[in-house]
DNA sequence: AAGACGGGGGC
DNA sequence: GCCCCAGTCTT
């Protein structure tokens, strides 16, 4: 009953196949709503949706699976009931809200939109794509987000799950990363959305299928509701899609971290305003390319310190780098710098990794305590 | 156009 | 180990 439009051919490029993907874009919207208001997963976000329930899920989500997510945006929300509150926190508050959820330069995006949303637009999330962009940290994925789910626009929106499930009912090759198969799905997405009953229900029905029936790895093609429409299963072909067309390599760096103790208490130092865990808190670190041993460690301390003597040693895995973690204790007669007690800590965002070495440096010491990571 | 940016879980 | 994830910003 669908009729392709002279202009449908020429956006889709060179590719004739793909065209033919979503020749029927009222029946795959049929289908994915019908999935969607059936199997779609209760999370709590999708309980009350306001502008601002809307913007602090999609922030968190950015890169970021729904599980992890899920006991985070509880506890913020109650932290920060609305936009106001949020916009007048301080932004430690806010960081340390954020802990253990990562891409930490997220949280600083958000308050600062939760500010310019009180200054310039009254203190009310905006509806629309153009209004939503203008915030800090809000992209085009972010902004069709907000303005389809939250607000019922009819706009379209492809993050990654979009883009796998529209690669593979089109049949088409590529990493759902490449920017090239990115335009082409926004282009495919505007189609299905124009096509759809209900936006906002298509919209989250086409992530909710792409995160939990069409995954990148092994999709379940037995529960998909495109299944008869999808090209990749009627060419034998569902493989792995991958993300990304080149991955990076990691590098490794060393951060000679000194635990100074007083008491109950451990000297902290703030980390510079960007990079790796920006703005976040750590007990005195020198950072180098290789490993330095303790004499060449104790002149690069801005602290004068005595008894410095290595504990131990752990990698942690970020994105881009191996970090080695190369732990020490010494001691100081010094009063100076930040100071936090035991109780105090909870306060200070810590990255996953300092908050760890922070609690075993206040752990009272047990010579039966066993090493909780390898040791070198 | 390519990198940077976290952390945990799947396999 | 490698790869993934409701992306955005910077260079």
């Amino acid at each position: 009953m669908t009729t392709r439009s002279p202009s449908t051919r020429r956006r889709n490029g060179n590719d004739p196949a793909a065209t033919a993907a979503l020749e029927r874009p009222r029946e795959v919207a049929a289908a994915v709503e019908a999935w969607f208001a059936r199997a779609g997963r209760t999370l709590p976000w999708r309980e009350v949706r306001t502008g601002y329930t809307a913007l602090v899920s999609e922030f968190m989500l950015q890169q970021t699976q729904v599980s992890r997510v899920v006991p985070k945006f509880e506890e913020f929300m109650r932290r920060f009931p609305t936009v106001a509150a949020l916009a007048a926190a301080d932004e430690q508050a806010v960081l340390a809200a954020w802990q253990g959820l990562g891409y930490y330069r997220r949280a600083r995006l958000l308050h600062a939109a939760a500010k310019a949303i009180v200054e310039r637009f009254g203190g009310r999330v905006p509806e629309t794509v153009d209004d939503l962009v203008t915030l800090p940290g809000v992209g085009r994925y972010t902004a069709g987000s907000i303005a389809s789910i939250a607000f019922g626009q009819r706009v379209p929106i492809v993050d990654t799950n979009v883009a796998r499930v529209l690669l593979r009912v089109a049949g088409r090759e590529g990493a759902s990363g490449d920017p090239a198969i990115v335009a082409w799905a926004w282009d495919e997405a505007t189609r299905l959305v124009e096509a759809a009953s209900d936006p906002a229900r298509l919209n989250e029905g086409l992530m909710e299928l792409g995160a939990t029936v069409c995954p990148a790895s092994t999709p379940a093609c037995l529960l998909c509701p495109l299944a008869a429409l999808c090209r990749a299963r009627a060419n034998g072909e569902v493989g792995p899609v991958r993300a990304k067309p080149t991955p990076t390599r990691r590098t490794r760096v060393y951060h000679h971290v000194v635990v100074v103790r007083r008491g109950d208490e451990l000297l902290l130092e703030r980390r510079a305003s960007t990079g790796l865990w920006a703005s976040m808190w750590q007990a005195p670190t020198v950072e180098h390319d290789s490993l330095l041993d303790v004499d060449e460690l104790a002149p690069r301390l801005a602290l004068r310190v005595t008894g410095l003597s290595r504990v131990r040693e752990f990698e942690h895995q970020t994105s881009h780098r191996t970090v080695v973690f190369v732990v020490h204790e010494a001691r100081t007669r010094s009063r100076d710098g930040t100071w936090a007690a035991r109780a105090a800590l909870a306060e200070y965002p810590l990255s996953n990794p300092m908050r760890r070495i922070l609690a075993d440096a206040l752990t009272p010491p047990s010579p039966n305590r066993p090493v909780r990571a390898r040791s070198s």
